[in-house]
DNA sequence: CTGTTAGCGCCTTCAC
DNA sequence: GTGAAGGCGCTAACAG
């Protein structure tokens, strides 16, 4: 109900309650000199108008909205839905609001250029500060404290969230040798971003590392999204020799490569084993399970909103970039070659994960 | 980069440009009457100095923002967040913007009174209008259009989109007597919504048309969570006359009930045949997959959005309510009962679902 | 065509 | 302790 009413404004309060506007704003800022009396009977007409202050209007006077702004690429990718969630929890345990922006499809060609009209549009409007998820854009000016989340590889110098993605890299390809793999396919990520590169860094110190020499056939470059994946998985399927494993660069790629196997007539793990990187809720419900690497994705959204809090409150150094560290989850999508079924087990352990 | 810059304004691109404020403003909303080359000059300086102008102080003076606003009860709501992707996908055909809102858990206490806060917040503020999903509040006052995705069942007479609850169900009841079930567990939703009672009318209705006498055992009360679906189902199961089947009201109930089943040491569909309710995306990667109803949860969004539009240009009617198709998804949930698998099918056949 | 003059709703001096 | 006045960034009348 209760459609068609104009908005109330502080000066229907304070007409309603007999003061001047002035001391209803005094009264909503909880300042300290106003009678108690005074207090009381605006807080009154207050609750009995449902009024609130404007967003807008209190945005433009006085620089604090207790609002932080989340601007993701695109609603249809996972990774960013598991950071909001993580951004959301952190943000209300804190007193903040939180505003969502996000434009279209991911590979549309204005991304960049949206993402800095969203930049502007919330800073210095209605945000205290920004948090970005994998941007396409490498420039932008704000006024405003921004934090990234999976920053991109020539991105401006702000303070950015990222996962160990070399190392985690590194140990999926320790993990995938140590079952006796050698022909390893690798997926790549959206290459402009850092963990996309990290990742193809981490795939080949692998090979390096156990001395297998680096075949160009069997780096494919994605782009994180299932669909890419799913055309760069085809073409590794077909190659003449085969790769008895394929590294997905996260898991929407990996989902791709399931689809490509599974239509090529081959069986995971038995003909290919797959390993994703992500760990996004599907991963635990594929079939088989998809052994992947868990970024504790919403970790990182609630460590980019607390440093976003802290930047909007004065508490924090610049650019700095916090590191998450990365678990591998071994589920069902990885055999061990007959050849060396029994060679050691990468270094660090991995966890055989149930669920 | 960029940091520290204070925001620029209007009055940076009319004092550059060497023009007055009002030419600036004329030549952000495309007025007609600027000359062609004050145009261009103007828009020369803004694109150089990187303006945007303010959403807070643009949406105080004109009444037009085109940002819509959507409330979510809770992030780790897959139906709120299949909402959000259908609105999105609508709000940026449509040249509109779009913010998220969202509070903490849904079932804390405050929910409805955050709702309320939030209406009233973004409302006569920052956005033209509002879509709120799965209300928990059932009145509230706003000056500007508002549309509800699953309503409440005592909820406002404003337009809402809602599913043909009741007649899915009722089809759900139909495949699963059809299959030879009389002993039929029913999980409900969160019964303050419209959905949660029409879907258990519905599974009412099918018992009565089949002539099988209500159990209140079998009725256990949810509220679309998994984690209550899954307290639900293991008193269902642990009940001395087990039933053979489970409706569930919402997928994530449904999910609930495979944990359950599961602990127990059941099997579905062996010993339990289970029916979900949404049709998320996780139904199709659970093991086994889940036979559900596809609501076009999406489409819901969508529709929410373009009705939204329609009521910000005025072109709408008030109150109506549009009804959504639904669509019984069968995968491989459910069995047979020996005794009757021969039986008449459901009329409405539902069809087969690779995926 | 363009500049000037009012405010939108609110907060912040500065008087009283 | 409270009210009046000014201005945040912008748009919508009016003048010219």
């Amino acid at each position: 109900m209760g459609r068609g009413k104009k908005a109330i404004t502080i000066r229907d309060v304070a007409r309603t309650a007999g003061v001047s506007v002035s001391t209803v704003s005094r009264v909503l800022n909880d300042k300290d000199d106003v009678a108690p009396e005074t207090y009381e009977k605006v807080q009154i007409v207050i609750r009995r108008l449902g009024y609130t202050s404007s967003l807008a209007a209190r945005s433009m006077r006085s620089r604090r909205t207790n609002v932080i702004g989340l601007i993701m690429p695109d609603v249809e990718y996972p990774f960013a839905i598991e950071v909001m969630k993580g951004v959301n929890h952190a943000i209300t345990q804190h007193g903040y609001e939180f505003i969502v922006y996000t434009g279209g499809e991911i590979r549309n060609e204005s991304t960049a250029e949206r993402e800095r009209r969203y930049i502007s549009l919330l800073n210095s409007s209605i945000t205290d500060g920004i948090i970005l998820v994998t941007p396409a854009t490498t420039h932008f000016s704000t006024a405003s404290p921004v934090v990234v989340v999976d920053p991109n590889s020539q991105g401006p110098p702000c303070p950015a969230v990222i996962a160990t993605n070399r190392a985690a890299a590194l140990n999926v390809m320790e993990y995938l040798i140590g079952l006796g793999h050698r022909r390893i396919g690798f997926v790549t990520g959206r290459l402009g971003l850092e963990s996309a590169v990290r990742r193809l860094e981490g795939y080949k110190d692998g090979l390096r590392q156990a001395g297998i020499a680096q075949d160009p056939d069997l780096i494919q470059i994605g782009d994180y999204t299932e669909e890419v994946g799913y055309a760069c998985a085809q073409r590794l399927v077909s190659l003449a020799n085969r790769p008895t494993a394929i590294f997905a660069a996260n898991d929407q790629s990996a989902l791709g490569v399931y689809r490509a196997v599974e239509e090529a007539g081959l069986e995971i793990p038995k003909d290919i084993s797959v390993v994703g990187f992500d760990n996004i809720p599907e991963a635990a419900h594929t079939k088989p399970g998809l052994t992947t690497v868990d970024q504790f994705i919403d970790q990182m959204g609630r460590v980019a909103a607390e440093q976003l809090i802290a930047l909007i409150q004065g508490e924090a150094q610049e650019s700095e970039t916090r590191k998450m560290p990365t678990q591998l989850v071994v589920r069902d999508s990885c055999r061990a070659l007959a050849t060396s079924a029994f060679e050691a087990q990468p270094s660090a352990a991995p966890r055989k994960v149930a669920k």
